[in-house]
RNA sequence: GGUCCCAUCGUCUAACGGUUAGGACGACUCCCUUUCACGGAGUAAAUAGGGGUUCGAUUCCCCUUGGGACUACCA
């Protein structure tokens, strides 16, 4: 049975990084069959944000990830939790991880530490200076007994060491292949922290292990610790999942995607109106690629082309260029309704308020034109006031004259006045009609449709006048006419 | 510093050891055009360097160089 996990830390949102990674976990997962499950890593109490575990399973959802086991909302935005290996949140299963560091104490495989973090940072600006690797110097390995003994009824503060045995640790990694690593060179690691919680290395070991985990798809900054995880394994006796680590997403300068040099947060490119399969398409790309060919995939067919081989071993970097252009790829895909559902948030944003005709218009409008759904609001904004504002010396076509611009757009006052309502409701209509007085009266494109444009949105730069024209409806489009025409006099 | 990982256009990437090294984003040119977009047609742009192995290396091996990650009682 395939099982898999993401276990992010609640550090208060997703980070793109972790969305890809859970991604993976999901496509890999609904390609093979089995089970995902959420896990949450809260074991620095030092680091917990509020609201952290909701952000990440909202975000999660709202990216169309859902895992099978774990924490979610309810539909009072409570966090409840399904599936049978729970807890999924660490802190609620804290008692665990000291009983686990119990049993490795008893088999030899850890040790009481009793060093203050003061001599561990004089230990470690010597080792600095002397330009020697920077560990822990196990010191506390040859403690008897009775100094133990003598310690823990002292009630000095001390943590459990991971004690590392010699050798050389060799693993298979699905993307990397073998990889080894000298032992001696690996520091005793804390598993149990002075607080009496775990560290990452023992509490993930101990989860994955309880939780049944197959198959442990990771970034790539966890591959250096992967001896001490498989020590532990070692150690306890248990079977050690397969591991797959994933390259790192890459600022431009190809160090680690950053908060300083980028927007981290899912949440962030959900609130600039980034759609979410576009932001999943474009991040399941990063790093892995089916064919070569093609860019735009549905999330079935990425589930489809999914295999964990394919995934590349260098770090992919984040680049947005990129992002826009598929955001605008699916805005163009998405139906109508949808945008006008999801753009509704935007709008409201702007204090732009109108019928759901008119959103509806707004989106056919602009779906071919904007790159993000905040774009929505500013580029349609004058279809939903009253009266635009317009300059005179910029009705005119840039080659022509007032006069001239005057002139036509009386004429097309009178002429658009004796058309129908139904003609006012097809684009395609109002267009031919158009065009066909302009061939009737040997008038140019030009010398017409630009005051006729900049008459109905105000703007320099706007979609066609036959487009805005259907959108505002007859009567509107007349008086910015008159409007117009009246400020030309 | 130490350990580990990585290396094809600017970026994301494709290429059973045999291709004019392909595609996409971006850039640029031209066409279309009332503006902004769209669209159409093109152009420039890469196998880091050096050694091997081989009839033949982008591809396999080694070295160099470069980049990155890790090096916490953070994950």
């Amino acid at each position: 049975m395939n099982r898999v996990r993401f276990a992010p830390s609640p550090t208060g949102f997703l980070h793109i990084g972790g969305l890809r990674t859970a991604l993976y976990n999901e496509l890999f997962i609904r390609k093979e069959g089995g089970v995902f499950v959420l896990r949450i890593e809260d074991t620095d109490r030092t680091r917990l944000v509020p609201g952290g575990i909701e952000n990440i399973v909202r975000t999660l959802a709202w990216s169309g990830i859902h895992p099978d086991e774990g924490p979610y909302l309810d539909a009072n935005g409570e966090i409840k939790e399904r599936g049978g290996h729970g807890p999924y949140i660490q802190s609620n299963r804290f008692d665990l991880y000291a009983e686990h560091a119990k049993i490795l104490l008893e088999k030899g495989g850890a040790y009481r530490c009793f060093c203050t973090p003061e001599r561990l940072e004089s230990m470690k600006t010597a080792q600095m200076a002397e330009r020697r690797p920077i560990m822990y110097d196990k010191r506390c390995r040859s403690l008897s007994a009775a100094e133990v003994a003598k310690e823990l009824e002292a009630g000095t503060p001390g943590v459990i060491r991971l004690k590392m045995p010699d050798g050389t640790t060799e693993f298979s990694d699905v993307i990397r292949g073998r990889v080894s690593f000298e032992n001696t060179l690996i520091d005793d690691q804390v598993l149990l922290k002075s607080d009496g919680f775990p560290t990452y290395h023992l509490a993930n070991v101990v989860d994955d292990h309880l939780m049944e985990i197959s198959h442990v798809i990771r970034g790539e900054d966890w591959l250096p610790s992967t001896p001490k995880h498989l020590v532990l394994y070692a150690l306890f006796g248990w079977q050690a999942p397969i591991y797959a680590h994933l390259p790192l997403l890459l600022n431009p300068d190809r160090s680690k995607l950053s908060k300083r040099q980028n927007d981290v947060a899912v949440e962030e490119y959900a609130e600039q109106g980034y759609l979410p399969e576009a932001i999943v398409n474009f991040v399941a790309l990063l790093g892995w690629n089916p064919t070569a060919d093609r860019e735009l995939y549905s999330r079935q067919e990425l589930i489809d082309a999914f295999t964990l081989e394919k995934i590349n071993r260098a770090g992919a970097v984040f680049n947005r260029e990129k992002l826009d252009w598929m955001n605008r790829e699916y805005i163009r895909m998405t139906a109508d309704e949808r945008l006008v559902e999801l753009a509704a948030p935007f709008f409201a944003n702007a204090k732009i308020d109108g019928s759901p005709e008119m959103f509806r218009k707004a989106i056919a409008l602009e779906k071919q034109r904007v790159t993000t759904l905040k774009e929505f609001p500013e580029a349609t904004a004058y279809l939903f006031v009253d009266t635009v504002e317009t300059e005179a010396g910029k009705i005119p076509w840039k080659k022509s004259t007032p006069g001239v611009a005057k002139e036509r757009l009386a004429a097309l006052a009178e002429f658009l006045a004796g058309q129908s309502d139904t003609l006012f409701a097809d684009m395609k209509a109002i267009e031919k009609a158009v065009l066909g007085l302009i061939v009737e009266r040997g008038w140019t494109n030009a010398e017409t449709l630009w005051p006729l444009r900049y008459a109905l949105t105000g703007r320099e730069a706007s979609p066609s006048p036959f487009e805005v024209a259907w959108a505002l409806g007859k009567d509107a489009s007349l008086r910015r006419i008159e409007a117009a025409i009246t400020q030309l006099s």
